[in-house]
DNA sequence: GCTAGTCTCTGTATCGATACAGACTGGATC
DNA sequence: GATCCAGTCTGTATCGATACAGAGACTAGC
């Protein structure tokens, strides 16, 4: 059996409290006590208080979760995510706090249990799909919380960093309206929760559950909206999963129809590097020359040339682990906008004159 | 206040334990009082059992801890990193735990006290410099873990899982012997704990004291003994941090000098990366043509044409965790040796003649 | 009609610590 | 010599749950 606080208190002489104070209130006993009984746990192999008994009876636990509403691989397959839970180590690192990555099981029974289970003192939300039964549990459990998306319906206490996602799409599709492209295809993640791969009808943006996608989409929209093209005449391709491979799968076919779209806009740089995969997978001969645009600007980005819309990550996941971490006084402060960025590259050009 | 257990046993009228029974043992009692004590909870507000009390009076807690001894940003910084994580996450999912980063501050005091803290079952420890005071804390607090390098003076059943770094190195010098490179630099991170950047005279390989780096220097000379060039003839370069960017600092002015290497052979693919960002900031035309390998074979890897030794990074990760989550029950089990494989490029080529 | 066995549920002990009020000691102050 | 105070240390209550032995009630079997 390990040795507990008792032991080592018993070892010495002394009560338990004064072990206990040894360890985290150096300031309550004198020196040389605290040395007799640092000297004694260090001959029992007592490893020091323990951290849930500690955790228990303090009310906190020292560590922040971090939840990703998908499978946690794929927190670490986009590199946007990484980039973010990068900025959130950083963040935890300068306050001594750890980050515990809890994976969601897809039952959404367990992971509601998962996420009640969790030994966090809060949590941050990163932005994916469906999430308002988990923000509903943290809210049960009386945990802090910060989200990387604004919902509509948050009360204003409910901290976030994001950025304007809508604003943001727009100057994206902007400069491809811009460009003279007129029969476009939108591309994202979670259009609708169980859509298969490939177009689908959604009959106004408002349908789409998931904020974010929304934000995006009609972001796209309002700029095509400008130069008269409306909604329905968008192409709307679903690709599950935001990845290279899930995107290159959902277009599959695209350009094989009549009329095909000339220009894609992706909702992340995953998604458009993977239908820049499946353009390359064409002979270069009778490749259909489509304009490309994604979001987030990854590193990946850059080296394909993509055309993107940059948005700070690791910052993004700095602020949020901050906000949480160290709540501003003021509620309104709370409340974080990014800035964001278009990047134009080369997968972007004018319309192809047929 | 929020409510706790007893608040819903006695909402209910029936026992604490019955109300515990009702979430963590449902064969224990009656669907309907089951019903009734979980509609109450749910009136009550009732989160569900406190996780910390659980974990205490359980015995364990239900996630498991992963230990870079660096900074935690640089987990994310490197892909081979990343991908290692991947394959924890992966083999978490499945055992239904949570993943702990803990990140360790840089006094050995404080980074102690770190894992004495960390709420886990168990350690999955990166393999990084001078780990041995981490792996003294874990085997006190009495808790398994299962590491990425075997030491020397490790006991039997000790777990890890690693390749033959020995090997693997020879494999990547003996190809660039081959091309009929002599005058070649080795580059790695922390040859010595706090050596600066840049080169350094070590007198055998023998001295390295991070395991890892040892095994793989000793790859390197080894191939380059079998053709007469012996240790102290081989330039040795330290790149603190692991970064592209240190070890770009770190080779400049290694091609000034007379007799430049024609061949560096780094201990990883961020240090290969990082040389070739150097010689890519050259012009053009007297630009060294000096060749460069790597070890890991991550993304970008590919992507920049650089010869690199690959390991499989997921699967590592991917049996690390399972090591710890699912010990097999024979010792020798315990200890994986994964493949590597030599992956020739661009990025080396024939010594030129001069 | 009696013993056995199955279902439910309760009560008590326990997990390993920390908070906080109070007790004791010894020296300084008046 | 009484008072006060700072510095140390102790004792008790508490954090919020789970394990386990056992108590009743009820059905089966002989």
């Amino acid at each position: 059996m390990k040795p507990t606080l008792q032991a080592v208190a018993d070892a010495v002489g002394v009560s338990r409290s004064t072990v206990s104070n040894a360890y985290s209130r150096p300031d309550q006993l004198s020196t040389s006590l605290r040395g007799r009984i640092l000297d004694a746990a260090r001959q029992l192999g007592y490893p020091g208080p323990n951290p849930t008994a500690r955790s228990l009876r303090r009310g906190f636990v020292g560590s922040i979760g971090v939840l990703f509403t998908s499978q946690l691989s794929y927190a670490f397959t986009d590199p946007f995510a990484v980039r973010f839970l990068a900025g959130v180590g950083e963040a935890a690192e300068r306050h001594s706090t750890s980050m515990l990555l809890v994976p969601l099981p897809t039952a959404v029974t367990d992971a509601r249990r998962a996420v009640e289970n969790a030994a966090v003192d809060g949590f941050c939300v990163y932005c994916v799909a469906d999430e308002e039964w988990a923000l509903d549990v943290i809210r049960a459990r009386g945990l802090p919380f910060v989200s990387t998306a604004r919902r509509d319906d948050a009360s204003p206490d409910e901290r976030y960093v994001g950025i304007d996602e809508r604003a943001a799409a727009y100057s994206a599709a902007a400069h491809v309206a811009g460009l003279g492209h007129r029969r476009v295809a939108l591309l994202a993640d979670s259009v609708l929760p169980d859509a298969p791969a490939g177009p689908l009808t959604v009959a106004g943006v408002e349908q789409v559950p998931h904020p974010t996608t929304r934000g995006r989409l009609s972001g796209f929209a309002d700029a095509f909206a400008e130069v008269g093209v409306d909604w329905a005449e968008l192409t709307l391709v679903n690709a599950p999963g935001n990845s290279r491979h899930a995107a290159a799968a959902a277009v599959a076919g695209l350009f094989d129809q009549p009329d095909p779209p000339t220009a894609v806009l992706a909702g992340s740089d995953v998604l458009a590097l993977g239908v820049l995969d499946a353009l390359a997978a064409w002979p270069t001969s009778d490749r259909p020359p489509v304009s490309v645009t994604g979001f987030d600007d990854v590193p990946e980005a850059a080296a394909a040339g993509l055309t993107t819309v940059r948005q700070p990550a690791e910052e993004k996941g700095r602020i949020a682990a901050e906000l949480l971490l160290d709540p501003p006084a003021n509620a309104a402060d709370g409340h974080v906008l990014l800035p964001t960025a278009l990047v134009v590259r080369d997968s972007t050009g004018p319309v192809p004159r047929s």
